[in-house]
RNA sequence: GUGGGCGUAGCUCAACGGUCAGAGCACUGGACUGUGGCUCCAGGGGUUGGGGGUUCAAAUCCCCUCGCCCACCCCA
């Protein structure tokens, strides 16, 4: 094979026709799932000055340190591709004043986003997410809320075999303990522990509990669990989640080591994982972030969100039998004459709302028809110099094999009171 | 950034270092002068990713390079 001369940019891929079918599906059932939430879409652009997500997402995350598109702009600012979308809503929400609405304020966005990243299964530079935020509203309803709208939807669209994991991460108030707590737990085998563990040590304790390497999980066997450190509000507000969640028949596991890579989130964290993905488990994560409204400026505002995996939740719904329209009419025409007749009952029987499509390059008569069946046209009509002298086109149902002939005025009708029982 | 694997027709893949690099699917046409699916026949298509080396002889062995994939890491 010889290489492209315009290869497409890596980890950046084309989404095409059977998946775009998925796709549509997947935007009808997020449209239908989150509105009877009242969540409603949120147009969120493609590019924020790069504080934006430095402030939100972390100086010292890996997002933030190895994978942003940032560029300089022509007047010398920094902007930077989103690579995510909780970002952009907050700093909406804080801009455009939406705290002066009615709470809570619901959202929802989908579209790409951006990181610089090796690809593999399931993680692209440029990937799709559907997301959910809910601002205004500190009770644990609202993260049952949420929660429940993330799993209606996933079943709605058919994915099954999924598990939700849940956690707690405690809030402003009580995660310094924490943190303190596993400084000191970690202290006597700091030595031991891998070199990105010895960094995260200083700047971000937490993150050892999501470390992969076998002596940092040894080392952690004993560690203090999150769930345990929770300052009394914290916990009762977990504790009304599950039951909550309980009471709603969502199933969740307790996951107490599953920690965020983004530094704004607070208390619930949840992420749903499939073991069909290969390593990149998660289809979706979410979690509350109720510090961050106020990190940009607005009034503190508690708030909860979550993002699908979009390329992760098609690829989970591959095996699924999928509604594919198909065409109504094929016309098929033998000569100059009979060829621009095709164009005109096309033209006639589309303004009807039928999908037809035409046969070119005056191909055979036998090789049209053969690409009407393989289009899956429900119908072929015939036209040809017979047709033409007798004013008719000569019909054939190509699931069926019945045939006959109809006039020209009559054949927008005929096709207008077939399609609807094909 | 670090490992490992793989690059042969549009797609999926064959070919012990040794005839002219093949098959299935797809495409075009025919058998069936104007009627699809099934069957059969024929046809078009390849710098074997690129460059260098070893050899009488390289898709095959060696080196370099490019690309893709998977994994680590991280995340949706």
């Amino acid at each position: 094979m010889s290489p492209a001369r315009y290869p497409g940019v890596k980890g950046v891929e084309d989404i095409l026709p059977p998946d775009t079918y998925l796709l549509q599906e997947m935007e009808a059932a997020m449209r239908e799932a989150f509105s009877l939430y009242g969540f409603k879409e949120l147009r969120i652009p493609v590019i924020e000055f790069t504080d934006v997500f430095t402030r939100s997402i972390g100086e010292t995350s890996d997002i933030v340190e190895k994978e942003m598109y940032t560029f300089l702009d022509r007047a010398g600012r920094s902007i930077t591709l989103r690579p995510e979308g909780t970002a952009s809503v907050v700093r909406c929400y804080v801009e455009k004043h939406l705290y002066n609405l009615p709470a809570p304020q619901k959202f929802f966005y989908s579209g790409p986003m951006f990181r610089y990243e090796r690809p593999q299964k399931g993680r692209q530079r440029q990937f799709y997410q559907i997301g959910a935020e809910a601002f205004g509203v500190e009770e644990p309803k609202m993260d049952a809320e949420v929660i429940s709208m993330l799993v209606m939807f996933l079943k709605g669209i058919g994915l099954e075999g999924f598990r939700v994991e849940l956690n707690s991460i405690g809030c402003k108030n009580c995660r310094p303990a924490y943190r303190e707590a596993l400084r000191g737990a970690f202290a006597p085998g700091l030595g031991s522990l891998c070199p990105d563990c010895q960094r995260r040590y200083e700047l971000n304790p937490l993150r050892i509990l999501d470390c992969k390497v076998d002596k940092c999980r040894e080392l952690r066997k004993g560690a203090p669990l999150v769930t345990d450190s929770l300052c009394p509000e914290c916990r009762e507000h977990f504790r009304e989640l599950k039951s909550l969640l309980d009471m709603l028949g969502i199933r969740y596991e307790l996951n107490p080591e599953m920690v965020r890579g983004l530094d704004y989130y607070s208390r619930t964290t949840f992420e749903v994982t499939s073991d069909r993905l290969g390593s990149q488990s998660a289809v979706a994560a979410g979690g509350r972030y109720d510090g961050l409204v106020e990190e940009f400026g607005g009034p503190a505002t508690p708030a909860i969100g979550f993002a699908i995996g979009v390329e992760r939740l098609i690829y989970l719904l591959k095996e699924r039998e999928l509604d594919i329209p198909l065409p109504d009419v094929f016309i098929a025409a033998i000569g100059p004459a009979a060829n621009r007749e095709a164009v005109r009952l096309a033209g006639r029987l589309r303004a009807e709302g039928a999908w037809v499509e035409l046969g070119y390059g005056g191909a055979s008569l036998k090789s049209q028809m053969r690409r009407a069946d393989r289009l899956g046209a429900a119908y072929a009509f015939i036209i040809g110099d017979d047709e033409l002298g007798a004013g008719v086109f000569k019909w054939k149902s190509l699931k069926d094999g019945s045939a006959g002939e109809i006039s020209g005025a009559d054949a927008p009708g005929f096709i207008k009171s077939r399609k609807n029982r094909l």
